[in-house]
DNA sequence: ATTACAGTTGAATGATTGTTCAACTGTTTA
DNA sequence: TAAACAGTTGAACAATCATTCAACTGTAAT
């Protein structure tokens, strides 16, 4: 059974508890949302996108962009530390690279959605 | 050529160009991000999944998550104008539904990603 | 060693956003 | 027609977050 912190009585017990049952933990869905978040943000997206499209290093990104890059520098970080992107030091500068291909699948079926409506 | 908005001078050029010539125009960016939007948050995440398994009413889901109705409410509300679910008036009754498979694939990709790592 | 520059960082600020609360619709039932 | 209830709505509040600013690291070059 669930807690009633809800203010209106249960319509459809059967229902409520076969989606119950088969909910995957609490952690997977903060785990997931706290993915998606790193992709909610348009800056970040086309960070992601332009790494998608070759490595570059922070300044490029911020020419590219036309942001500073100190903003650029603060949202690689958060891709960093959600594992999208990785940066290698070479001497100066830090290029940028992503993860791993599963980032570029993730964006590619979102961009299919927005064009398919 | 791009407006030199940041703070440094471009390293490489030709990368830039290269990258810059195959972006997308800004207003599919900022759709992708707003569509992910939706996705970057726990209870709308909940909620979209709920609704992959059954079909529910605005009650239902309220129960099933222990919220008021009226932040379910809320949060449904974003997803119809997103066009990520769909409302089904029957009598009293509002039952809703994800709007296509599209959207159960976007969020099945996620989780391939938070599980692989 | 000193200068130059790519990149990072923490605090501050303004904007966005999730939830609550209370008042409201719309439909059903008595 | 009046009561009951599923659902919606707008304002208010707190929390989160993107960007700016100024100060800082680390590496390379003179």
């Amino acid at each position: 059974m669930i807690d009633n912190i809800c203010d209106c009585d249960v319509i459809h017990q059967d229902v409520v508890d076969y989606v119950s049952e088969r909910m995957p933990q609490n952690d997977e869905f903060y785990a997931l949302a706290n993915l998606y978040k790193m992709f909610a943000d348009s800056t970040r997206i086309k960070i992601l996108w332009a790494l998608s499209c070759k490595d570059m290093c922070v300044c490029d990104l911020a020419a590219l962009l036309g942001m500073t890059k100190s903003a650029i520098s603060h949202q690689l970080k958060s891709l960093r530390l959600s594992n999208l992107v990785r940066p290698d030091r070479q001497g100066k500068i830090v290029f940028y690279s992503l993860a791993d291909d599963h980032v570029k699948e993730i964006f590619i079926k979102g961009f299919e959605h927005t064009h398919h409506q």
